[in-house]
Formats: structure tokens, C-alpha cells, sequence
DNA sequence: GCGTCTAGACGACAATTGTAATCTTTTGGA
DNA sequence: TCCAAAAGATTACAATTGTCGTCTAGACGC
């Protein structure tokens, strides 16, 4: 139910989610700049545009404190959950074992990656 | 090294590789028209515009023979390998374990899928 | 040889995305 | 109270994407 909101944010987009769900709180635009201004050498009006069209989306809320202060409507677990089920259901028809596959047969799993997941599956609970 | 080729793939344009890859051979456009023209209700042209664009961006390969045919210059695997990597990159932070664990917590992975994950790991080899 | 059908080239056009500049309205401080 | 700085709104603009239509040059049947 959240896949409407999930599935409108691009990945410029995403690296303004991100730090709003690391903030965990609600943050107004120059908090958010002063992040990424740094990290990315966005400019200002850059996040700006992000932050409006995120809102436009149902993406973001806006309080009025002052200024605007902006507070997701979907978490970073949901999203995360929803890119994970998009992505196996468009690359591996529906098939999470077959996603697990892939991973475990390419580079992407180093040997102490596939011994936690190991423990995972057979350790506690 | 497919990391240039794969992330240039639109959504609509996998749709055609698709076809590439499970036909297992070059083929001719009317073919993968015959077989999106039913699935996709697309019409013939804008099947060529998606292999004219595959085409120009490297990734099929092109060769005469009467007609052109075309071939993937990527296969499923390498894609599907790039996409999960991809993924895991953009919102993992590189854990693979960490989208095992979303895969787990959420939906996706049914009591029985679990099961079999729990073989993968715990089973032959 | 002529007309038709098709493959391929080229053009189209709106929506989305990435990245920003500029204009306007607040607002907090001197 | 007036101004500069910040916040927000509006506009911009090229690239990509999703979806097609049209035009042209061969290929094929009669």
C-alpha cells in the first residue's frame, strides 16, 4: 500500500529520503542542504526543487514551524521493502530464492558475507 | 565491467530483452514484435524505437542477415547480477545480508521460501 | 515491370528527471 | 522602520523515457 508513494521517487530524489530517515525526525530545507551541499555539491536550489517535488508527489510532509519542516510519509524500511519485492518480482519472477541465488553465485556475497547469512538461517529463531 | 551497459536499460526496454534472452538466439524484430504485440499491446514501432535505442546504446548487437537480427550483448545472469548489486549498493549500504534480512522481516518470503533458503545455506555444498 | 507490403529510418510529443537560476516574499536584526 | 539574508515559488532547459506516426527504399508476388 505504500507502492503509489514508493515507486514515484527517483534517485536524486532518494538521497533527500535518506537523510531524512537517518535524521529521523522531522528537518526544514536548510538542514537537509547543509547535508547534502556537502556530501553531493548540490546547490541549494537543487534541494529545493528535490524537496517541492517530493511534497508534490505525497512523498514528504510539510508543518509550517516557522518555516517548512518535512517529515516523510513512508519509512526507509517500507521503501526498502518495496524496492526489494519490486526488483524480484521484475528480474526474478516473484522469486526471492532466485534473487538469493544470484547473489550467493556472483561476486557480490564475499565468504564471511555467506557465513553470516549461513548463521542466519540456522542460528537462533 | 556490464555495470555501463546494464544501467542504461530503461524499464520498457528490458521488456525487449526479455524476449532476447529467452529465445536464446538472435532474433529478427518482427519476432519480438509477434510476442510483445500480444503480452504488451504495443504497437510495431515502438517496438522498433526500443531496439533502435538498445541498439545505439551498445547493448544489443546488430547483424545483417536479410533482415537484421539481434543479439544481447549482456546476458540475464550478467544483468540480473548487476541489478541486485545495484541494489544493494543504493539503498544496502553494500550488505547484502542487510536486504536478506528485509527480505525476511517483510512479506516477500513466504514460510516455505524460508525453508528452502535455509537448505541453500545449511545443504549440499 | 508494377503495385503492395514491410523493414528500417526519422520525427514527434508529453512526462519525468537532473540540475539549476531568478524572482518574490518573509523575517530577523541594526 | 528599513534592509539584507533566507525561504519559498516560479521558470528553465537538456536528456531520457514511453509511445507512437510517417516516410522511404527494397523485397516479393502477379
Amino acid at each position: 500500500m505504500f507502492s503509489e508513494l514508493a515507486n514515484k521517487i527517483s534517485d536524486s530524489e532518494l538521497e533527500i529520503m535518506k537523510v531524512l530517515w537517518r535524521a529521523n525526525d522531522a528537518l526544514p530545507v536548510n538542514v537537509i542542504r547543509e547535508t547534502l551541499q556537502s556530501e553531493r555539491g548540490w546547490e541549494a536550489t537543487t534541494i529545493k526543487t528535490l524537496v517541492s517535488r517530493l511534497t508534490a508527489k505525497g512523498v514528504l510532509q510539510q508543518e509550517k514551524r516557522g518555516s517548512f519542516y518535512y517529515t516523510p510519509r513512508i519509512s526507509e524500511g517500507e521503501y526498502n521493502e518495496w524496492a526489494a519485492g519490486n526488483l524480484i518480482q521484475k528480474l526474478f519472477h516473484g522469486s526471492a530464492k532466485a534473487l538469493l541465488s544470484t547473489l550467493v553465485r556472483s561476486d557480490e556475497l564475499t565468504k564471511s558475507d555467506i557465513e553470516e547469512l549461513r548463521q542466519m538461517f540456522t542460528g537462533e529463531e
